[in-house]
DNA sequence: GGATATACTTGTTCTGTACAACTATTGCTG
DNA sequence: CAGCAATAGTTGTACAGAACAAGTATATCC
């Protein structure tokens, strides 16, 4: 690895870490000012652009296990910021949709979250603006190329067990 | 509001929003593979760029209750990651230091955390990566202008109570 | 010198998440 | 086609992170 790549590669560890740092906590504060969780915004904000998703699809987007994601899906619905509904093809699968409700508050989220950047972005030079714009799309593309989550945990001493097998007790 | 600047809000918080989810999710991964919580690498990140904070000093650093940051900081010690002092000046004072052991783990992070950098670097075009940082570090200084918990709760329905009054019944 | 403020700790509760087991449905294979 | 395996989701349980309330010790101010 270049010498001068992992130079940019520090620094660039020093400020994202800072600035992520920073913005997380006022992303979750603006967030659960309107009342809902960090992952119930994103699961509704995924919602919110798309027809409908099922309980695995916004499991796997949201890096969440299914189980999970079943319950955040019941405190959606039980606010009727979303509904369950049935796939025609698979009984199984169980198809997520926003409500008009829910639509509602990603956009009313959506707006104190873009006055905010608009507060962050009045800082920056005007003539700056759009490359850190451009910047921080490029970065997004090339996170974008990798795997956000972990590829479960295979790792440890984790026996495989058979499915139809002795039931294994609870410790 | 400008126009503009509106629009350039918008995208930033697409963008912006999109790229810290996903490096959330490493991030936390990344760390918990070195065994520490992200409040306990925060935490020793910053104990080990200063000589010594305060356990209030830390819990601002890091938007945390005092009450919480007393049992992050527990947590550091047990593991021998860092250490409680005293203040020679005020006795209620705690000083938290970083041990050398502290100070490894921390370094063998950020190892891994430039690591994953470089990776995210290598597929930004060469040209670009100099202009990626410093649009980064723009965008850290203007967040640095601002709060970054919001102020404590005075918003909602909240009654001041008197310290020394009758305590208060738990519901 | 006593009331009040500050710095932290401890007891308790709540929420978010994971893991294990379970149900229901679909798909595959001998 | 029967039955086993895989998939999709739900439910029971446990645990960690964080908050809130109250408690303790020290400092400060009138």
């Amino acid at each position: 690895m270049s010498a001068l790549l992992v130079r940019q590669a520090q620094r660039l560890c020093e400020v994202f870490t800072e600035l992520v740092r920073r913005y997380q906590f006022r992303d979750r504060d603006q967030i659960c000012f309107h009342g809902l969780s960090i992952s119930q915004c994103y699961a509704l904000q995924a919602l919110a652009a798309r027809h409908s998703l099922t309980t695995g699809e916004l499991a796997r987007h949201l890096c969440l296990k299914i189980s999970t994601m079943t319950r955040v899906v019941d405190q959606l619905v039980r606010t009727e910021l979303a509904r369950r509904g049935e796939d025609a093809r698979d009984r199984r699968i169980c198809r997520v949709e926003i409500t008009a409700q829910g639509r509602a508050l990603v956009a009313e989220v959506r707006k104190a979250l873009v006055q905010e950047y608009a507060g962050v972005l009045r800082t920056v030079p005007a003539e700056s603006r759009d490359a850190v714009i451009e910047a921080m799309s490029c970065l997004l593309a090339a996170f974008k190329g990798r795997p956000s989550c972990r590829p479960a945990k295979a790792a440890a001493g984790r026996v495989r067990r058979r499915r139809n097998g002795i039931p294994v007790k609870r410790r």
